[in-house]
DNA sequence: TATAAAAGTTAGATTAGTCTAACAATTTTT
DNA sequence: AAAAATTGTTAGACTAATCTAACTTTTATA
């Protein structure tokens, strides 16, 4: 069985080499960086890791993860995901208090627990910040997030999530706009974006900066890429 | 905040000085052998708890918690149960199955998580095992228990609670043997405290071994002390 | 391309938690 | 009360994960 720091290095890596943005290479130095560590400290483990055979490596080279690596590594995922869902849904945290206690929580280690608990929020596709969460097989449906600014004219949708920022946040608060809310799309002003939407009893003219960072699902199905025609 | 082990420590200390039968004293001998670890292990973390004003101990004498240690044993135990009455009543798992998951999920550390859960939960009083579970001030309302090892022959009980042991659990399913099911004496051995039992149609010897782990009422008033003659 | 900068490695130290083996104190038994 | 048994302590060693400081390799740049 792995260890907490063993995990939280095939996490890193995970997010490094397979969710970041332009996946470049993965080096000592930018592990050691994301993990709050010195250099010479994933070094020394990152040779451990090879003998394990979770990484490819070889001194002074790039780090990269093996299948079982990767594997390992996205069920660490999974479980964070899975379990900021269970926070935010069940007991009502704020999505911005999940992360730290998910921090804990995904080094329990059963794998019934984990797909119970999958079960039990009938099989979530994305935690509250809008990330996507892993299968029991470590596959990740990665293009799958939509965000309000995709939704066509004349749709509805709900929102599940938004992207990790208080501004967001309170702009939402202040337009009366809020997580699980349905909203449909009135109109979209081709020249700059600028979108009327309806919400509640309301209806709020919003920019592409706001709508590109609130994710949404089918209000119908629940699902961000859906087949419905509504 | 305290380590996994250190949290360990107090949690048997709790349930030696607590929960357990006629609480002796503790020495050195018996926290290894509760903890599955060496004498001389304890030794030093007793010295180490001792610093943190966690226990009482001085050399060759018998370990006590103080006030603090005792709180945090408590919400320890208290975190145990509440994840185990989630596991069973929420996620359908079965009573066997439930301790070893709780026994990671104890050390997530999130008081607003665990006042959360006993929220969600319902504010339960005991745990799957019939094990009353503290409340957030580190009380429990300890109920006078009476193992099915000291049921007199020809009396009858319900079985409300079994010691937290895998083991335990595991045989009496293997027997047929569960919570809340009546059971009478039908004799018992002098020499080995051999017990037959009868239970549902059928009846059983069991051990003292087994007798001794499991916790009755009386099957008439529902007490541990009961003053019915049956 | 030579040199400076960046990236990576190694050696040696530290802390937490564990062990074994030898020793010391306490308690029980004869 | 002396001997035996039990209980507890100490010293020294080990592993995992970390650090700092000195050194080496690779990459970038003047």
């Amino acid at each position: 069985m792995l260890s907490f720091t063993e995990e939280n290095y095939l996490k890193a890596l995970v997010e490094l080499t397979v969710f970041e943005a332009e996946s470049e290479e993965v080096g000592v130095n930018r592990l050691a960086h994301c993990l709050d560590v010195k250099p010479a400290t994933v070094s020394d483990m990152v040779r451990k890791l090879k003998d394990k055979e979770l990484v490819h490596y070889e001194k002074y080279g790039k780090i990269s993860l093996t299948s079982e690596g990767r594997f390992k590594g996205m069920m660490v995922i999974r479980r964070h995901r899975l379990w900021e869902t269970f926070l935010s849904s069940k007991l009502d945290f704020s999505w911005d208090e999940v992360h730290e206690i998910a921090e804990e929580l995904e080094h329990v280690h059963s794998e019934k627990l984990i797909n119970r608990l999958d079960e039990f929020l009938d099989f979530p596709e994305f935690d509250p910040h809008g990330d996507a969460i892993p299968n029991k097989l470590g596959e990740i449906l990665l293009p799958s997030r939509k965000t309000l600014a995709e939704v066509e004219v004349g749709k509805s949708c709900r929102i599940i999530a938004v992207r990790d920022q208080v501004e967001v946040l309170q702009y939402m608060d202040r337009i009366e706009l809020c997580i699980n809310q349905e909203v449909t799309i009135a109109h979209r002003e081709e020249f700059d974006g600028l979108t009327t939407i309806t919400h509640g009893n309301q209806s709020s003219v919003v920019s592409p900066k706001l709508t590109e960072n609130i994710f949404v699902v089918c209000s119908v199905c629940s699902k961000a890429k859906c087949t419905c025609d509504v």
